[in-house]
RNA sequence: GCCACGGUGGCGAAAUUGGUAUACGCAAUGGACUUAAAAUCCAUCGUCAUGACAUGACAUGCGGGUUCAAGUCCCGCCCGUGGCACCA
């Protein structure tokens, strides 16, 4: 027997598999389709732990698929616009395009090191003209459908840099450039939009999806639909002016005592009073200069700034004084709220520092007549809180209150009922050269103008310069900036802005199913972009699987994306992914994020290089459970490469003599157990107890090795190998071909089955408690009456001292499990 | 701050539905093999108490509660992780 040598075998079968081209889909294929979905990297040069612990265990579920009979497509491909090739664009001076194609093909080599079945035939790329060529295609139609449209929004600028700054960088609490470190301002920039909120209902919709609850939760929580009434108020004494203000709460309007309006609120500047100019425009600057997290903290002190000006309470005629506060996002329902600090926390922290009124309008239903005293904290709705002091409403109980009050808005036609999403429309516009050009010219006698399908792509420049500043170079670049317009011929300039990336991977995974289509070659002159046939077949994803990272945002997107599709004809379903999984993070030795600043970052190829790919496969399941996550335990790797030497000696292991009745059954129990167990287990991502059980009924066959018949041997060591093949799939060909010559691949095998009888544990270990502590543990078979357990369970010997001189008051039976019996 | 998730031996972790807490592995300790080392194999291994066996008590972040029975359910804390809309 020769020594298990990974690297040798590995690189073998790598090409083998290659060469046979046994893992590439036949898309045409009779079997039950099953498409397996892993996000997409980023390109950022180097393969990452984080990216193995992400797609090892997703090719073992593929692997598994396809031994359970389906006809798997497993694709790959990258994510490859984004600010990391523009900053090293700017460092390097090198085109974004150079070093993006550069890491991608490194990570090729990378990737396919692992021995994934990748579907490498059917790869993307997303900065290549023939991917993104679709994405412009698809935004001109959201744009003809009134999905996508432009409109005045914030970004995050540096005035000195002339640039609009990704969150990731602008530093610290003082909110300054990373690049040059001057403070850094909201400025409002005309951008372009997608109308996702359109969707937000259906968003929130998630029958027919096996998705992780937390997932869902975190969704529902993100769109934030919440019932209320949206009513307008009138300014005093500039009547022909009015704002709206949104709540959940219309049963407190009485209790108004100010309201508030956003900073950047367009009134602001119009009813601001000369006395009062100063000290707004002083706040107004200051909040631009704030993050909405730091404006909406709890923890921090609210405060804010008098207009000067008064509104009146559509509901009595009262004037409140208008002010203007941070904790008021512009970005949310009108941008303006009315105060009912004696019923709200952040109102009453306001009024508290302001000293503004706080008159109660809601009483706890027990509450004697009369408005209660001075409030110590404000008084938030309970069951049968009714209202007080709300002349025409009085003692009305929730939810007639709110009916009530809102009919009587509406009524008067002053409010009316609403729906609001905390959801907001996406903005997709970005101030960066190396993204997906939005397909549209500016002319000056026209207008915006889209740009003429058959006019696409609009591609990216390859001589852009870059200045430091990160300034995109779009809006220097004579030959790309100036066109035609499409309507008048006259002289027309591009638009400079390009797509947010997670336009590029809100639709990749339909892609990937015309890879020839992709290339641009495939496409006929129909109105549908791709052959609606395969669609069908193929889509929707099967199961997805990623980060958690991206359980808001991305997969939002996504959800959202297949919609749009849907609504375009393009596609016969609604969701993009039927099931879902999302993998935890992988976390350095000092349980730290890995990064290169850390310097606590494993690097996969050491590894491989050490151990071999199955080894490192192995125990990156092993680690734990895989929606966990893990910090790196560089100890433990010696024991998933023990445990694959162990099977390598057990496969060449010379044939045992001799029989034991009671070793053939235990071995063949723990291989029915086994099956059963591994089987459920990978089914369900449990990874980690898959490889366990795998391992303990390796220590069982080695323990009873000599006992046993070759043919359940064999029958033992052939099902071992087909169960780790998922894991270790090079390790379980090379065996699988030394046991099992000429039955081919051991990947083409169909997962063995077990039987129950088989299976079937035929004594069992009795628990006997005292008042719940154990006290004796009992061997018996299995079956026995509970009448006879129970007695079993009295007689015991290490019982019977808790027993004396006391009155047995119950006794519980577990059927074949425990007796507790409870005395007094 | 808000939303979501998590906290179990020296370490990674296991524990279908509330029913034997610590499976599997790592590290450690002792031993076998070896001239020696590596590798491999065997044994021990939650903490405390009586020298070991045995037995008992205590242990699943902290404090309460429900229950015959709580790692698991409920209430209140503490700590950590992910996301918070221009990182992807």
């Amino acid at each position: 027997m020769h020594e298990y040598l990974p690297s040798e075998i590995e690189s073998k079968w790598q090409k083998h598999w290659e060469e046979s081209g046994q893992f590439r889909p036949d898309l045409n294929s009779d079997q039950q389709k099953f498409y397996m979905l892993t996000m997409l990297p980023y390109p950022s040069g180097d393969l990452h732990i984080g990216h193995w612990y992400a797609m090892a265990p997703s090719d073992a579920y593929a692997r598994f698929m396809k031994m359970q009979g389906h006809e798997v497509f497993f694709p790959i491909g990258f994510d490859a616009f984004g600010l990391p090739a523009e900053n090293a664009a700017i460092k390097n001076n090198i085109h974004p395009k150079e070093w993006t194609y550069k890491n991608i093909e490194r990570m090729r080599g990378q990737l396919r090191s692992m021995g994934n079945m990748f579907a490498w035939e059917h790869e993307i790329v997303s900065c290549d003209p023939e991917y993104y060529k679709w994405s412009q295609w698809f935004f001109l139609k959201m744009l003809e459908q009134g999905l996508a449209y432009r409109e005045h929004a914030p970004v995050d600028f540096c005035n000195h840099c002339q640039t609009t700054l990704a969150r990731e960088q602008v530093w610290g609490e003082e909110r300054l450039c990373e690049r040059c470190n001057n403070p850094v301002v909201k400025k409002a920039l005309n951008q372009w939009k997608l109308r996702i909120t359109k969707y937000a209902e259906e968003l929130l919709d998630f029958s027919g999806l096996e998705w992780p609850e937390k997932v869902r939760l975190m969704q529902t929580n993100w769109i934030g639909r919440s019932e209320g009434v949206e009513f307008a108020l009138k300014i005093q004494g500039q009547e022909q002016l009015e704002f709206r203000v949104f709540t959940t709460r219309p049963d407190t309007v009485f209790g108004m005592s100010f309201c508030v309006l956003a900073p950047e609120h367009p009134l602001v500047g119009q009813v601001t009073t000369p006395e009062q100019r100063a000290a707004v425009e002083a706040y107004q600057d200051a909040a631009s200069r704030k993050n909405e997290i730091e404006r909406t903290s709890e923890g921090k002190e609210k405060d804010g700034v008098f207009t000067g000006a008064y509104a009146l309470n559509p509901m009595n005629g009262e004037p409140v004084p208008i002010w203007i506060a941070d904790y008021v996002l512009f970005t949310y329902g009108t941008g303006a709220i009315m105060a009912v600090p004696a019923h709200d926390e952040r109102d009453f922290a306001f009024a508290r520092k302001y000293d503004l009124p706080t008159p109660a309008v809601i009483a706890p239903a027990e509450a004697e007549e009369g408005a209660p005293g001075e409030l110590t904290e404000p008084f938030t709705l309970k069951e049968g809180s009714r209202m007080i002091n709300s002349p025409g409403f009085e003692n009305l109980v929730w939810p007639e209150s709110f009916e009530s009050v809102t009919d009587h808005m509406a009524r008067e036609g002053f409010g009316e009922r609403q729906v609001n999403y905390r959801l907001r429309d996406w903005l997709i516009s970005r101030q960066r050269m190396w993204g997906t050009p939005i397909p549209v010219v500016y002319c000056s006698s026209c207008g915006m103008q889209p740009v003429p399908f058959e006019q696409l792509p609009v591609t990216l420049p390859d001589d852009a310069e870059f200045k430091p500043t990160g300034e995109s170079p779009l809006k220097h670049h004579q030959g790309f900036l100036s066109t035609e317009c499409p309507q008048c011929q006259g002289e027309a300039e591009r638009e400079t802005d390009t797509m947010d990336t997670f336009i590029c991977s809100s639709w990749y995974y339909y892609a990937y199913l015309f890879p020839y289509w992709a290339r641009g070659e495939a496409l006929g002159s129909g109105s549908l972009p791709w052959d609606m046939e395969r669609m069908q077949r193929w889509a929707p994803v099967d199961q997805y699987t990623g980060g958690i990272e991206h359980a808001t945002m991305h997969l939002l997107y996504f959800r959202f994306y297949t919609k749009v599709l849907a609504d375009m004809g393009l596609l016969p379903f609604r969701e993009p992914a039927t099931r879902l999984f999302n993998q935890g993070m992988i976390l350095g030795e000092d349980h730290e994020k890995m990064s290169k600043s850390r310097g606590n970052v494993v690097n996969p190829d050491d590894l491989v290089q050490k151990y071999g790919t199955d080894t490192v496969r192995t125990y990156l399941m092993f680690l734990g459970p895989w929606d966990a996550g893990a910090p790196w335990n560089p100890q433990g790797i010696e024991g998933a490469t023990r445990f694959l030497k162990s099977v390598w000696s057990l496969a060449h292991q010379p044939h045992p003599s001799g029989e034991r009745e009671d070793s053939i059954r235990k071995v063949q129990r723990a291989l029915h157990q086994t099956i059963r167990k591994v089987g459920e287990d990978l089914s369900q991502f449990r990874f980690n107890t898959a490889i366990a059980a795998l391992m303990s009924f390796r220590n069982t066959l080695k323990a009873e090795a000599d006992h046993l018949p070759e043919s359940l041997w064999e029958e033992c060591v052939r099902a071992l190998l087909l169960m780790l093949a998922p894991m270790a799939p090079h390790l379980a060909e090379e065996l699988w071909q030394l046991k099992v010559p000429g039955t081919g691949s051991v990947h083409n095998q169909t997962w063995p089955e077990f039987n129950t009888d088989l299976a079937q544990e035929d004594r069992i270990t009795l628990v006997v408690q005292v008042n719940g502590k154990l006290r004796d543990r009992l061997e018996m078979p299995v079956g026995l009456p509970q009448e006879e357990v129970e007695q079993l369970a009295r007689n015991s010997e290490r019982v019977a001292p808790y027993l004396e001189n006391r009155s047995v008051r119950r006794v519980i039976v577990v059927p074949e499990k425990l007796v507790n019996i409870v005395v007094g």
